[in-house]
RNA sequence: GGACCUUUAGCUCAGUUGGUUAGAGCGUUUCGUUGACAUCGAAAAGGUCACUGGUUCGAGUCCAGUAAGGUCCA
């Protein structure tokens, strides 16, 4: 067997190990009805990502799940691909023809298309390339992208039946314009921002009396040739003489009238609102109701035209406004500039101020809203944290129209045809419905040389909605039967960002319902059983990640430095369940160090002694001796049960940190501190040795299946090195973790029944060792290996001690410990199991002595105080239960002894 | 305006149903290379659990309110 080196060196156990997985097929999910199914979608990375620390979060968590579950047994999918995330995509892709100074319209829309292929085939999918090497273990043979043939197919499917079920619809909407990438947004990709601007105070002058004005604010002068009216509350006393009246437009000079409506806040300005029904939501609605014109002076880029007046057109939209401000200051119109602060919506992709425009688009009246929340109500879909729900929910009551499609040329163009030469400015709702002047299908019309295909695409979201069963063959019955749909889904867990719960949790939630098992109950119709929403990744101020702040850490230079292992164990040790995580470079330190302690706990192993048969627990357990078993061998076995047990109750609950951090500490501290320490007493004995080294066999082997779903490359490396596998086998595909009871049955079998009085010794033991270095380090002889105790104490806790002197000598740095009936002058600390003193009576300093004792014995009476009252209180004695009275009364008792000794000690110093 | 989250050691955070003297990592101080590990070991210092009230025999934990910071929705 290879022998371990002196420290982990990570780079080529990674590389070694994942090309040995993926080269054995361990990643492969496949059905096997013998096995549970587990399955995760992974969240589809966009084609154009790179990995970001919010992915290493996300994914680990997710191949942390998969590949716990292998080790349960079950039969494990892990389902990666990619999103085709049309705006993000289509930029990235235009960017680089502008460097050629090119449009994609000097391409056209099949040209181009085909150059963001190629973009795709040259440099997407970077990010899976990037999974790998942090260890994640999808099923990459089933990678998945959003726009292969069969998805795209899938897409359209549910276009088409979901227009079939009505509930899809064409209308002419206010909808969220982006100007930058010339498309439609759903509300769900704007974004609210505050922003300092100005407003401005105008006034329009009444058309039949010169000289009288009625002002209104605005914020955006540059629409006011866009202005049809000026509307005023109809109760409000101050307008209801000029209701009816005219007043002129004072750009673009014409007049308009004066209207009531109840819309208008009174107490907003003056309480006269200018009427835009182009370019404002709320007016376009007024507009409506009063039949009055629409007026609109943008173009689709966000330049001014020609309906804005000579002066203003062609000039950019803010440009416009400051020009907008200066001819109404020389004409005086403007009144006013005043500082003004609002919310302002921003394209989330392209964040520039988004325009409120009426176009012709398709829309979405989502189906299976009232199922979709029972779901999550009914807690047959389980979110973590459970608050998310909330959330969800209140978007859910609250739900509006989709508007699904998008003015680009990357992406599910919508399978709508239209009779040629049909004016489609004009169609109505029957017209859809009418196979003679639309066709809506999958295969397209029989004679498309009369027909004209719609030019919009779907929304990137109306693809990824699907994803969780699109990926498994839905809608190809032969796909799916290929792709194990009936076993996988709905699947068992999905691992995502709260900032997304509308966007794709609660539509994917919608689609499922939806789409598959149709007619069968809820629970096989869901998508997923658990949604684990992850904290979102900031930095050391408390600032998002982002590129722009340039505040990200790249993820693949932390592999480089720490390991794939030791970034996966800091990440995870930092975010506890729902919380957001101030990102701490020293914790993946810490996940690293952890990794060179695991690997040279197992080094102190091989080193120790020779290795036996290692290669299933029945072989080890047998080479264990209960009769050899002293209080440390009961100790560290009740602790790795129980540290078991705590990573079983952690997996339940999704609580990741918890069972890292509980990990650490079990092995870190109860193995690695002390029971390794008391291991080289032990091992020194050819009558323990054995016993000692079999119980290291245990722990290490357990620990290492415990731990492989956090740190998988490390676990693997150091399953073989110590014989745990057969040749030719993996921790990771062969591997089965055991429960703290299979274990306890399987040691019971073997004779050895764990002593819990003995393990709770131990505890006893440790304190006083520590107070005997405390005691050594008081007076300046912590690195003294030669120093002599005397200890006072009673039979019972000398049989303990005596049990371990030997260890405790070692680990204490003495030379001997001798028992005696008496002590004076010498130091001394009271130990729970007796009193214990330094032996050297010669030197010590009775005057830092006192004041050394006197301190303790004051905080010492404090709790005695305290202990008293409580028990003094006639209330707590007859109220609280027995065992928190009589824990109380031992304390009591116990601190009081503490104290007599204490004074005695005190006293004895003169 | 509505909803939610956070506030515990110098820093970043744990603290499960209320019950001994509130924990961890990092940082700090002192000591230490005795053959697993200096990516380490030992010892130590460091907290009015944001504030105010309430419930309770007992509150970091439950309830109400206040303040500060943050997120989402409108």
């Amino acid at each position: 067997m290879a022998e371990i080196t002196k420290s982990y060196e990570s780079r080529d156990v990674e590389k070694k190990w994942y090309a040995a997985w993926q080269a054995a097929g361990c990643f492969a999910g496949k059905v096997d009805p013998q096995a549970q199914a587990y399955s995760i979608a992974i969240p589809p990375p966009n084609v154009t990502g790179v990995l970001t620390m919010g992915h290493v979060l996300n994914n680990t968590i997710q191949d942390i799940l998969i590949r716990r579950a292998r080790l349960e047994g079950k039969s494990a999918l892990w389902l990666p691909g990619t999103d085709h995330a049309g705006i993000a995509t289509q930029t990235v892709v235009e960017r680089q023809l502008r460097k050629d100074k090119k449009t994609r319209h000097d391409f056209g829309r099949e040209k181009f298309v085909e150059k963001v292929w190629e973009w795709r085939e040259e440099k997407g999918g970077i990010i899976l390339e990037q999974l790998r090497r942090l260890g994640a273990s999808c099923d990459w043979n089933r990678t998945q992208f959003t726009m292969d043939e069969h998805y795209s197919k899938a897409v359209l499917e549910v276009f088409v039946k979901l227009f079939e079920r009505g509930h899809i619809y064409r209308g002419k909407r206010m909808v969220n314009w982006c100007p930058a990438s010339q498309t439609a947004l759903s509300d769900e990709e704007v974004i609210m921002k505050p922003v300092n601007g100005t407003i401005y105070r105008v006034r329009y002058e009444l058309t039949e009396r010169p000289g009288e004005f009625i002002e209104v604010k605005t914020t955006r002068p540059e629409t006011i040739p866009g202005d049809v009216a000026i509307a005023v509350h109809p109760d409000d006393p101050r307008y209801t003489a000029l209701i009816g009246k005219t007043v002129w437009r004072p750009l673009n000079r014409a007049a308009i009238p004066i209207i009531a409506d109840a819309a208008v806040d009174k107490e907003f300005g003056s309480g006269a609102l200018k009427i835009t029904p182009a370019h404002d939501k709320v007016d376009c609605e007024v507009g409506a109701r009063h039949k009055l014109p629409i007026i609109d002076v943008l173009n689709a880029d966000g330049t001014l035209n020609a309906f804005a007046g000579a002066e203003l057109a062609g000039l950019d939209r803010f440009a416009g406004r400051k020009k907008a401000a200066e001819l109404l200051k020389e004409s005086g119109a403007l009144v006013a500039e005043e500082a003004y602060a609002n919310n302002v919506g921003y394209s989330e992709r392209a964040d520039v101020p988004i325009e409120p425009r009426l176009t012709w688009q398709w829309w979405l009246r989502y189906p299976r809203v009232e199922e979709a929340k029972a779901a999550v109500r009914d807690r047959h879909i389980k979110f973590y944290p459970e608050r998310w729900s909330k959330v969800y929910l209140h978007w859910l009551e609250n739900i509006q129209d989709w508007c699904i499609s998008r003015q680009l040329w990357w992406g599910h163009r919508i399978p709508v045809w239209y009779r040629k030469g049909l004016d489609k400015e004009t169609l109505v709702e029957t017209d859809l419905r009418d196979p003679q002047k639309i066709h809506i299908s999958l295969a397209g019309p029989a004679d498309p040389e009369n027909w004209v295909q719609e030019d919009d695409v779907l929304d990137t979201w109306a693809s990824s909605w699907l994803w969780p069963f699109a990926t498994l063959g839905w809608p190809d019955a032969e796909k799916m039967r290929a792709s194990g749909y009936d076993y996988f889904y709905p699947t068992s867990t999905l691992v995502t960002g709260p900032d997304i719960i509308f966007f794709w949790v609660a539509r994917m939630i919608m689609a499922g319902l939806e789409f598959t098992h149709p007619g069968e109950p809820l629970e096989k119709r869901i998508p997923f059983k658990n949604v684990y929403f992850t904290g979102i990744i900031r930095d050391q101020q408390g600032r998002k990640m982002s590129k722009s702040l340039g505040n990200s850490p790249d993820p693949l230079d932390l592999i480089n430095s720490y390991g794939a292992d030791g970034l996966r164990f800091g990440i995870i040790s930092i975010a506890p369940q729902g919380q957001d995580i101030r990102f701490q470079e020293d914790r993946i330190e810490g996940g690293k160090n952890f990794c060179n302690k695991l690997w040279n706990a197992s080094r102190f192993r091989q080193m120790s002694g020779e290795m036996a048969d290692n290669s299933s627990i029945a072989v080890i357990v047998a080479r264990l001796d209960g009769a050899k078993f002293d209080a440390d061998d009961h100790a560290i076995l009740d602790r790795l049960f129980a540290v078991t047990r705590e990573v079983d109750r952690c997996f339940a609950e999704f609580e990741f940190s918890a069972a890292v951090q509980a990990l650490y500490g079990f092995f870190w501290n109860d193995f690695c501190d002390w029971y390794v320490e008391v291991s080289k007493s032990k091992l020194q004995s050819p009558d323990t040795k054995p016993n000692c080294l079999a119980i290291q066999d245990l722990v290490l082997r357990q620990t290492l299946l415990l731990l492989h779903p956090f740190i998988p490359f490390i676990t693997e490396e150091l399953w073989s090195l110590l014989g745990y596998g057969a040749a030719g086998s993996f921790l990771m595909r062969d591997a089965r973790i055991e429960d703290a009871s299979h274990w306890v049955m399987a040691i019971g079998a073997r004779g050895v029944l764990l002593d819990q009085t003995q393990a709770a010794t131990v505890e006893n033991v440790k304190v006083f060792v520590s107070q005997a270095r405390a005691l050594k380090a008081d007076h300046q002889l912590a690195s003294r290996r030669d120093v002599r105790f005397f200890v006072t104490t009673t039979d019972a806790a000398w049989t303990i001690l005596e049990a371990s002197l030997g260890k405790i000598i070692r680990m204490a740095g003495a030379v001997e410990i001798l028992r005696k009936v008496s002590v004076d002058g010498a130091p001394a600390v009271v130990t729970p199991l007796g009193t214990l003193y330094l032996d050297l009576a010669s030197t010590v300093d009775a005057g830092a002595e006192k004041v050394r004792l006197a301190k303790e014995l004051e905080q010492l009476a404090k709790h005695i105080a305290g202990t008293e009252a409580r028990l003094g209180n006639e209330a707590f004695v007859s109220k609280a239960p027995a065992a928190v009275l009589e824990g109380a009364r031992k304390q009591l008792a116990d601190q009081r002894a503490k104290r007599d000794e204490l004074t005695r000690l005190l006293k004895a110093l003169g």
